[in-house]
RNA sequence: GUGGGUGUAGCUCAGCUGGUAGAGCAUCGCGUUGUGGUCGCGAGGGUCGCGGGUUCAAGCCCCGUCACUCACCCCA
């Protein structure tokens, strides 16, 4: 059903498809808004200096210019000023929180879906425009752990109600995994974070390889980063596991010490709450380097090779204004990427293609009037209704409503007396536009999950 | 950006050693003259991605180019 598109990498989907990519993202706010979240949008475009601060990440950024401009003999080309479509919903929102940090109220937790832009070469699950839906929750100046913990509930339950079949959230943190390497005596805790990041791709031979080259580990250090990144247990008994590895450590182990009671924390409220979803897998390390503590990541259980679709972390500094540090932690979910696996391997349909329930007939080019009429009243009761646009032979207009997915065709006749048919059991029975209503089901086009 | 694969009808794809461009599905029409789906018969639909070269002759061979696609990088 997901076809190619002409332009790669820019997603355009037909009717049946748009109304399952819909559901998700109505599902999202839903579930988003009954925790609490605020809505918001920001614009599409931000200054290239705003883009490019964060993290120094090479970003793939599309930049946005004026054609007047550009085509102007005398420009100079600017650069200061320079505008450029956001790469993701995180670096505006922190743009956006420290603009108007006067207005909001802390903690403030916001939900953001909107698209983002990035040029990469497109792939199967890799857009260069797809739609992000962002959960945060910043603080000003300081903020809960438990913020952490209901960002991975309230994504947990998005997650679910959503029809992607099972879920896992690969859940770590950045304090425990850095704190084991300097008690280890790792000193880059960076360069170890990026090789354990490979893990799963090159195997732990290469990575063990890659740690002794570039984090300058020794053979030892090397296999304790290693066993502590192959660590995975869906409760907190990761902890155990974590604490046989430290035994006669002499490193400074503080930071572990709190990255772990957070980790154990988070494990065992997810579990009570959402429960079989969270695991505490130490070998998720994200590429980004803002993220200081929890580091999420989410894979749907038999299309792994898909990658990640929901992902994000703690930052102890989302944004900065003078003396003030906000904060935060977030979550974002790639929805383009769900969306388009969830039609190509046909996890949810449509019923229909079309709004309409019910398409009004047309016996003669004189009753479109007359046909509007009956529609309207429908209509004024919540029942979505078409009519035809010319009086061709009724088995052309049922052969149209039928290839729409349309469950019934209204037929008038000429002495005014009014009869609708269930196109799929073929039944025609006398019906008065003032009341007649149909099925539940059949109101409005709905999502299926196929098992 | 680097490397591999693929470009033929709306879709999925055949096309032999170079010799007049094909099938299935879909669409449209008729059978059934204003109640669809099934069935039967028929019809329309092509810059063979684009440009050049070799040849009497190119969808096929050669060169270039573009697009799509997969992998790497990075990531939702």
């Amino acid at each position: 059903m997901a076809r190619s598109t002409s332009l790669s990498g820019f997603a355009e989907w037909l009717p049946a498809e748009r109304l399952v990519e819909l559901h998700m993202l109505d599902t999202l706010r839903e579930v988003f808004e009954r925790h609490g979240f605020s809505s918001l949008e920001s614009r599409a475009v931000e200054t290239l200096e705003t883009l490019l601060q964060k993290g120094e990440v090479d970003k793939e950024i599309y930049a946005v210019s004026r054609l007047q401009e550009e085509l102007a003999e005398d420009a100079a080309p600017k650069k200061d000023g320079r505008l450029a479509l956001r790469f993701d919903n995180t670096v505006p929102f922190a743009r956006y929180v420290v603009e108007n940090a006067g207005h909001l109220n802390f903690p403030f937790r916001r939900h953001q879906i909107q698209k983002v832009w990035r040029g990469e070469r497109p792939q199967d699950g890799r857009y260069r425009e797809f739609t992000q839906a962002d959960i945060d929750v910043v603080g000003d100046g300081e903020l809960p752990f438990r913020a952490d913990v209901e960002i991975a509930v309230v994504i947990a339950q998005a997650l679910d109600s959503m029809p992607i079949g099972e879920f896992h959230l690969r859940i770590n943190n950045r304090k425990l995994a850095q704190g084991f390497y300097t008690a280890l005596g790792l000193e880059d805790t960076t360069a170890v974070l990026r090789g354990i990041d490979k893990l799963e791709k090159i195997g732990p031979e290469r990575v063990a390889e890659d740690l002794k080259t570039t984090a300058g580990a020794t053979d030892e250090q090397a296999r304790k980063a290693l066993a502590l990144a192959q660590i995975r247990t869906e409760d907190t008994s990761f902890v155990d596991q974590v604490r046989a590895l430290t035994e006669g450590l002499t490193g400074d182990t503080a930071l572990l010490e709190e990255g772990l009671a957070e980790l154990e924390e988070l494990i065992a409220e997810v579990g009570k709450r959402v429960p079989g979803r969270a695991v505490a897998d130490l070998s998720i390390a994200r590429g980004l380097d803002y993220y200081t503590g929890t580091v999420y990541e989410t894979v749907l259980v038999g299309h792994e090779n898909l990658g990640s679709i929901c992902s994000g972390g703690r930052y102890e500094s989302l944004a900065s204004k003078g003396r003030r540090t906000f904060p935060g932690v977030g979550i974002s979910i790639g929805v383009t990427r769900l969306v388009a696996r969830v039609l190509s391997s046909e996890m949810a349909t449509a019923t229909r293609s079309v709004p309409a329930a019910v398409y009004v007939a047309l016996r003669t080019e004189e009753d479109w009037g007359a046909a509007q009429d009956v529609a309207d009243q429908l209509r004024s009761r919540g029942i979505n209704a078409e009519v035809a646009l010319k009086a061709e032979k009724f088995g052309r207009q049922i052969r149209h409503a039928d290839r729409r997915g349309i469950p019934f065709v209204w037929f008038t006749d000429e002495e005014g007396n009014h009869e609708v048919k269930d196109i799929r059991s073929g039944e025609q029975t006398a019906a008065d536009p003032a009341t007649w209503t149909p099925a539940d089901d059949d109101m409005l086009p709905r999502i299926v999950e196929s098992v």
